[in-house]
DNA sequence: TATTGTTATACTCTATAACTATA
DNA sequence: TATAGTTATAGAGTATAACAATA
């Protein structure tokens, strides 16, 4: 067994440090979580959509998610409020402070994938893409096992 | 800004549920830590090694690996001494316990690896490869620079 | 009874830095 | 003074489940 050729520890080094590399300009330098800046993220591109959706989208459980939006709520960077066609559910949406924040995130994040990026040709691109893909589709099926 | 798209977001879930899928092995069967079971792995490869070199090979810092070295000498897994001809520096050195844990494990997680690189064909996995090595460079060089 | 989301709680992990022993 | 490792501690994140409101 060698744990520097074992995929799951590459992969978990590789993705902590370029977590990372986002989570500076992100977190330390406009406080947000990791979940927070997601849902922010998420939010962007889709209009009014339901928390169990935003969670959806995130990959967070519905406790991540409703953490995550209260405190965006708090620092009125996302509206939330309760669905009146079924007041069980809660609908969010970035407001106008959430979209400016993002103005000023997004550039840099995406610079920096643009800097990892550019570490590979558009062969390697497309075959990292894919074997993403493919093992996330293992990965699930594993874990349902258990 | 597509979150669905972004490297370091799909890197992120990925790893995550490959993650889980192996911590059901070692966690969950065998109630070993992230930090104690990648620090078993690497000194299975080894043989009496500083704790600093521990710390390098499974990328744990000094207090992660000072704390998950301490709880598998407490187990009776791995055997923690201070070097006699620099007593600032503590050995450490697998244990047969230890060996013989890891022989449990090890072909469980291998297993688990082998199914989710079935999924690749043989030149998938030599771009993974090449393609993980180089993000992990240039990841190294956006954190280096803050 | 089932669903959506919130709250509670205990637990683990993480980050930073102070500290000890040795060189 | 510098190095290797440990201890302290506060803060963040995680997991499980109980809970309230609504359907």
């Amino acid at each position: 067994m060698q744990l520097q050729a074992f995929l799951p520890y590459r992969l978990a080094v590789v993705t902590e440090a370029i977590s990372r590399s986002m989570a500076a300009v992100y977190h330390r330098r406009y406080e947000l979580s990791r979940d927070e800046w997601r849902l922010l993220a998420a939010l962007a591109g889709s209009g009014r959509i339901q928390a169990a959706e935003a969670a959806q989208l995130t990959t967070l459980d519905k406790m991540q998610a409703s953490r995550a939006l209260r405190s965006l709520q708090s620092r009125g960077l996302v509206d939330r409020r309760t669905d009146e066609n079924d007041r069980r559910h809660v609908i969010v949406q970035l407001l106008p402070a959430g979209r400016a924040l993002l103005r000023q995130i997004t550039p840099m994040v995406l610079a920096r994938e643009a800097y990892l990026l550019e570490a590979l040709d558009d062969e390697e691109r497309a075959v990292l893409d894919r074997a993403l893909a493919k093992l996330m589709q293992r990965a699930r099926s594993l874990q349902q096992q258990g």
